[in-house]
RNA sequence: GCCACCCUAGCUCAGCUGGUAGAGCAUCUCAUUCGUAAUGAGAGGGUCGUCAGUUCGAUUCUGACGGGUGGCUCCA
């Protein structure tokens, strides 16, 4: 075959050689499309701009407009870095290399760790070797072959040892650097414009924490520098709303080290806001048919054994109190708690789907190098509840809780999020309890219900807890790191451990479905997204200080004592500030702490009976009469509390 | 738990290669009564995370422990 066809990313088709490349086709089409592309995509596979296409092809010219160019010269970009590493630590063992959301990383193995010095170093030889415009060049060994080839990279041995075929693609760079891999790439180092080395982390050899500990680096990479400056001025700002710093500044909430790690107090700030937070979830529960329980912290091991925790979940439980009568131990979770009450009498299929809530505080011994601010900790409160139902029921209660989700998500302004469903393996494994038909049951319950509802949904196979699958919702935080807040869970386990068990219409007994439950997530966590969403500057419902109220001098503090108590009296959180400062200063100090609306009076005010308003934002609003203030900032604060 | 890094006054940070510490803000006192993001002056405040070791001498070097940061693993 001498020609072939191939259809060119404008649709047109054309006649061209055998050896023809889609570099070659971007050069017929015009220079600047030569220059920007990055990659190509050959019948809608990824494939490199100078690999020949071998037959009648659909060709796409992947440019910097594309997000899979920017996968691909990232992870070019983790090539350069792994030859910069060659040259500078030529003894360093290669792991893998992949592009990520943020950029890449690289995984190394050598004696000595990297410093952030040597991280400059390679960041210099990275520039050193893309300068010298180093064509990535792909060819074909066998798997033989490779193996010698490759005798000095274990972990390259390892992957080509696990390949099914036996070919392999390899990539070179320039005489002495080759590294294993599927491809593809841009064509040449000169292509690789913009990029930094950010961090360096310890990981596990494929991700598997009995593998050997490999070095990590981390590094970003875009198209041009105006990009990556941008990232990177994103990222500063981005550290300015974490909630660990704002909780410090607005005064929200503490960790102390005498106290233990990941054991929250709540400062007087916090607490008001965890109290608005928890009111909130209360009355959605009684609105929403739910119950509202207590139940002990404290419980017998015993407990613990028959729910299965101490056998599944023991490292993670905080070690047992022995008393007097027995061993008792901290409560991980509150399932157990809402299962006694269910089991206390005789239910009736008339009474289901019985609905128990509890803002439950429960303690996990998570590792020391786990917790993460309010975001990951030792000590919390989740907005927990277990439904038990027919099986008939199960599929609206599953509408029902997702609907309650997204419900909390829309109140408190959360508008991105991720849905994920994480089912079983099909029972391959053996790891998971309960029956096929109940997976099966349960999957299509959840799958019904998203798509009542209209969500997009992950599906993640094999993701499922060992009890039953799940849908979570997950929230991002200041950084972009994924956090999951809401999850609804089957549980296929504890009714069968506690045997539970209603009466049907047969008069016969049944076993229940059980769904567990928690929106926030936790408490802790929740907020934590909370402060980072608003950066810490929250809506006047959630504000723990919503009117400052700042008289200009000492003779307006009696009007100005009256004014405040007419707030209260209306119902707001307000701040009197009769410091003898300049109303500059009181100002200023308002703004820091993100109070929605300052009160500026003066003897103007005293005197007329208005007050001068200014907002965190807007600044100047006015002079008003204080009651149609109070009108204003009431309407605002019942507003933005929509009760859906 | 693992890898790397960090830990100096309430907070943010200075403090070359070892000779027991400083600033700004905050706090307290006094003066100032001043219209929309910092009034001025003075004072107090630290066994330099803890405990060992090396040294004539350690905030500075070494080790262990505690806490934190970024990751890994795990997870709400």
């Amino acid at each position: 075959m001498d020609n072939y066809q191939v259809t060119l990313p404008d649709g047109s088709t054309k006649s061209v050689a055998v050896g023809t490349s889609p570099l070659d086709i971007a050069r017929s089409i015009g220079t600047r499309l030569a220059d920007d592309a990055i990659v190509s995509r050959v019948n809608g596979d990824l494939w490199d701009l100078s690999r020949p296409i071998e037959g009648d092809a659909k060709v796409e010219i992947l440019t910097t407009k594309n997000a899979d160019a920017l996968e691909v010269y990232r992870h070019s970009t983790a090539h350069l870095l792994a030859a910069a590493v060659l040259e500078l630590f030529p003894e360093t063992k290669l792991g893998i290399g992949p592009p990520i959301d943020t950029g890449f990383y690289y995984d190394f193995q050598r004696e000595g760790a990297f410093t952030p010095d040597d991280l400059e170093a390679l960041e210099k030889k990275m520039w050193e070797i893309q300068a010298r415009d180093l064509p990535y060049e792909r060819k074909y060994t066998e798997k033989q072959q490779g193996l010698e080839l490759y005798k000095d990279q274990p972990m390259k041995v390892e992957l080509i040892t696990e390949r099914a075929g036996d070919v392999f693609s390899e990539y070179t760079l320039g005489p002495h650097f080759i590294d294993f891999c599927r491809g593809p790439h841009v064509p040449s180092t000169k292509k690789i414009k913009a990029f930094k080395l950010l961090s360096v982390a310890g990981a596990y050899w494929k991700g598997n924490e009995k593998n050997a500990q490999l070095q990590r680096i981390y590094g970003t990479a875009f198209f041009t520098k105006k990009e990556l400056d941008e990232y990177l001025a994103k990222l500063e700002e981005a550290k300015k709303r974490d909630h660990r710093k704002l909780g410090q500044e607005l005064d929200l909430f503490s960790i102390q080290e005498l106290a233990g790690p990941g054991l929250i107090f709540y400062h007087p700030k916090g607490g008001i806001i965890r109290k608005i937070i928890e009111d909130w979830m209360r009355d959605q529960y009684l609105q929403r048919g739910y119950s509202l329980v207590y139940t002990p912290h404290v419980m017998r091991a015993k407990l613990w054994e028959t729910s299965g925790h101490l056998s599944h979940y023991a490292e993670n439980m905080f070690a047992g109190m022995e008393l007097d009568d027995a061993e008792y131990r901290l409560k991980p979770m509150n399932c157990p708690g809402h299962i006694l009450i269910y089991a206390d009498k005789m239910r009736s299929y008339r009474e289901l789907p019985v609905r128990l809530g509890e803002l439950g505080t429960v303690y996990r011994y998570e590792r020391s190098g786990t917790m993460h601010g309010l975001l990951r900790v030792r000590g919390f409160t989740q907005d927990d509840a277990h439904i038990f139902c027919t099986p008939e029921q199960v599929e609206d209660e599953i509408v029902n809780c997702l609907e309650f989700a997204l419900d909390v998500l829309k109140c408190f302004g959360f508008e991105q999020y991720e849905a994920e469903l994480s089912t079983w393996d099909g029972g391959a494994s053996g790891k998971y309890d309960g029956t096929p038909e109940q997976w099966d049951a349960a999957d299509r319950a959840l799958m019904k219900a998203v798509d009542r509802l209209g969500i997009k949904v992950n599906v993640m196979k094999d993701e499922a807890a060992f009890y039953g699958p799940k849908i979570d919702m997950k929230l991002f935080d200041a950084l972009g790191r994924k956090w999951q807040l809401s999850t609804v869970q089957f549980d296929f386990n504890l009714p069968k451990r506690f045997n539970l068990e209603y009466v049907a219409e047969d008069g016969k007994k049944h076993q229940p479905v059980m769904v567990h439950r928690a929106l926030y997530g936790s408490v802790e966590r929740f907020f934590g997204t909370l402060i980072e969403h608003y950066a810490g500057a929250f809506p006047m419902w959630l504000a723990p200080v919503q009117v400052a109220v700042l008289p200009i001098t000492s003779r307006m503090d009696e009007y100005a004592t009256k004014v405040n108590k007419e707030l209260l009296a209306a119902g707001f959180r307000t701040h009197l500030d009769l410091r003898p400062e300049k109303v500059n200063m009181k100002i200023r100090d308002a703004q820091m702490q993100k109070i929605p609306y300052m009160l500026v009076l003066g003897d103007r005010e005293a005197e007329a009976g208005t007050v001068s308003l200014r907002h965190r934002k807007h600044a100047d609003m006015g002079v008003k009469p204080l009651a149609e203030v109070i009108q204003m900032l009431r309407a605002e604060v019942d507003t933005k509390a929509i009760v859906v």
